[in-house]
DNA sequence: GAGTTTTGATGTCTGCACACATCGGTGTCA
DNA sequence: TGACACCGATGTGTGCAGACATCAAAACTC
């Protein structure tokens, strides 16, 4: 066993009541659980309150641990999101994602190419020439890292570090598009120059053509990807007067 | 007391982290702080193990609660922000905040006007209106919480969770903005049309205009707020390779 | 220097006392 | 008789104290 009780125990607990196997108002016992999970009550405890943190349960005196609903939970959490992208509500997760890369991507674009460190504009120049060269070799193991490499290093260009935290989330949807059989054997031409583009006008400093490029790119992945989520519903969470 | 001792570990831990009192690789032992903060070993190990998954600490064994690097810190935790928020790393908060804002709002703007229910657009239009008013009259207060509502339900309406978990986020940027005494008595003129404009054009189901409206809020607020963030450092965070 | 032992910190378990929200019973008043 | 306020029993999270298990760094041996 690799994994401690303390994380086997957010990830049974976490896992179940994102997939809805715990459905939200769900109360559980903390005495319960530790015969469930067969883990002692301070594993429990501390798994409890990681999961509160997370808004995934509310704890309350003399009633138990209750499962909290869908627009409590942390949608910005790492383990979140992993959570989600495997349960029923993945594709509400990628389309959520792919909607914030889409927003936030432009943005980043143009801050790299103000502000990014000249090394880090280097990199970016040579994987989307090695993209471009992967694609044409119908190599898509090479590509689909090669795409991740070069997104990643754009966020973290920004020099914003939300952008840049967002990263792991980029990797997790382009893994994820070619797990649907997204990604054809050989990228679209023109989508590879379009990153050859960009890395350029960042190398360059030309902030309006690197949005520019960017917007371009992240149109095409949504345009692409909106195929695969037509039916998905939106939820609407309401917002929170006074506080 | 109304705040729980593990409440109170947390934001003591937290706070001195994030501000700096504990720097990255500061290593502390469990029964070291049992002793400094008065409470018991499960107060502090439930502490620790919450400030562990908000990316703050590390627990190595043999060694001690090692304090992380800010690059590790997850950016987008409430708590997080809120603690940054209130100590020196304030400026560049706020900064990846209002680009953070500046990237979505347009984007949520545009699915609002797609995919917003009636009743949300009825309530935006309400609050433009209002913001007007209140900005006419000179009322500062009202004005910033119609602000705040009204930005609150752009994000609501997007559909979109990521976007609508920023609501509190963008409130705590616009109350700090005032703070800073960023805000003129009678907001600027053309700013109050540009949300009717906004309101309008999203209740119309116009997506191109809403965005197009959304992004000159935005241009001119980042404008306005960019001076006072000219000397705040960039700093890039490394990309992770492999994994 | 490689392998082994020691050591010291977190990890896990358990029993107990306390705080306090909920529920049901009791008493009062109309 | 019925409605309502009060109050104590009950159960559950919160906090505490102490023990043993585990495991990796550090010291030691050869």
């Amino acid at each position: 066993m690799s994994t401690s009780l303390h994380h086997r125990a957010i990830e049974n607990l976490g896992t179940r009541i994102i997939n809805g196997e715990l459905p939200a108002g769900h109360v559980m016992l903390a005495e319960q659980l530790e015969g469930e999970l067969q883990v002692s009550r301070s594993v429990i405890r501390e798994a409890v309150r990681v999961l509160q943190s997370l808004g995934l349960v509310e704890t309350i005196k003399r009633v138990g641990i209750r499962v909290l609903p869908v627009n409590r939970w942390n949608p910005f959490d790492q383990q979140v999101i992993r959570w989600r992208l495997s349960s029923e509500g993945r594709g509400t997760q990628l389309r959520s994602l792919a909607e914030l890369r889409s927003a936030v991507e432009p943005a980043a674009a143009e801050l790299a190419a103000l502000n990014a460190p000249e090394s880090l504009r280097r990199e970016l120049v040579d994987a989307a020439h090695a993209m471009r060269d992967a694609g044409h070799a119908g190599d898509v193991p090479r590509f689909l890292e090669l795409d991740i490499t070069f997104h990643s290093l754009l966020l973290s260009g920004s020099g914003n570090e939300m952008f840049a935290n967002l990263m792991g989330q980029v990797a997790e949807t382009l893994t994820g598009r070619t797990m649907h059989g997204l990604m054809p054997d050989h990228p679209h031409e023109a989508a590879l120059q379009w990153h050859v583009d960009l890395a350029e006008a960042v190398s360059a400093g030309d902030a309006q053509a690197a949005r520019e490029a960017s917007a371009r790119i992240m149109g095409r992945t949504m345009s692409r990807m909106s195929e695969t989520w037509v039916d998905q519903p939106r939820v609407f969470i309401p917002v929170r007067r006074n506080s």
